[in-house]
DNA sequence: TGTGATATGTAATATTATAACAATAACATT
DNA sequence: AATGTTATTGTTATAATATTACATATCACA
């Protein structure tokens, strides 16, 4: 794992964070989407789309679109990220001051780490000027094995 | 489009590159890894794997596994890129050279340019060797809109 | 020519995602 | 409160993407 920490705290901010943004853009935090938004993030690393489903069990009707439809509006909103090399979704780390934001994905462990770099935008920025190319949305996923997996390499 | 060309001489080249990159590998670069590479180039932009099938007709007896295969092989040995954001898959445009790659991908036109840049690649070995991350396999894929496409902009 | 490894054929199925339309709930206006 | 309007959710079906498993064919090479 990247980092151990009580997880049931990040739940809860992402939730209260949410929370903020939907009243504030006056937008619908519904229930749905609040519990959907919990499941993305009890799964600590990426979760796919059908596991979600699953995941809400009873509780809704929930049939794919259910779910891709919270998912849709939790990114839009930017509450969420698809992963594409992963076909699956984390929770965003930090969607009040989101810009310039990459992901570290742990093939071990399966943690995502969301993390800002300025360097690394403002070459990309750089890059697409120079092909005067209009850049709409930016992808960067570095697949490998975090910190902690790599300690742990052999122990087990 | 991000600059016209006569393609059939892409297509051509490719191939040729693959043969002697096969050859120099020991790799068997058969009649339907040429196909497929062939299809893959001849889509221009980036080529589905569904439509891949569809154009390799009766040529070959081909099913799903028929040209997932084939894409593996030529995956492998960085012949093909799979664009994650499009589920589709481009042609490498210098497999011989190959390091430190990004995509520029334009939404209208659908065409993928493969660009190198040592900024970007040294801003992310920077950044992930902050995270103390050993990365495997490094994702950058920018979506926009090309210089072609911005100055055809309304002209339709 | 025989033998093992690689590649391809084939059928079935798994996984991921969307379309289309109906029903309901929330909101706004009277 | 009754009404019209929009946003959300339910439901069924299906599309799009990809893999598993096993049979057969081809190739490399002894
Ligand atoms: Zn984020
Ligand atoms: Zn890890
Ligand atoms: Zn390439
Ligand atoms: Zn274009």
């Amino acid at each position: 794992m990247f980092a151990k920490h009580e997880h049931a705290h990040c739940i809860e901010d992402a939730v209260k964070s949410a929370e903020r943004i939907c009243e504030e853009r006056n937008l619908r935090f519904t229930d749905l989407r609040r519990r959907v938004l919990e499941l993305v993030w009890q799964n600590h690393g990426a979760a796919k789309a059908y596991d979600l489903l699953d995941q809400l069990g009873d509780e809704y009707s929930a049939k794919p679109p259910t779910v891709y439809r919270a998912l849709d509006f939790l990114q839009e909103n930017g509450l969420v990220h698809k992963i594409n090399s992963l076909n699956a979704y984390v929770g965003c780390q930090h969607p009040l001051e989101h810009r310039d934001c990459f992901f570290l994905i742990c093939s071990d462990c399966q943690e995502v780490a969301e993390c800002c770099a300025g360097d690394v935008a403002s070459s990309i920025r750089e890059l697409v000027a120079a092909h005067h190319f209009a850049p709409r949305r930016t992808t960067v996923e570095i697949e490998g094995q975090c910190q902690q997996c790599q300690q742990c390499q052999g122990l087990d």
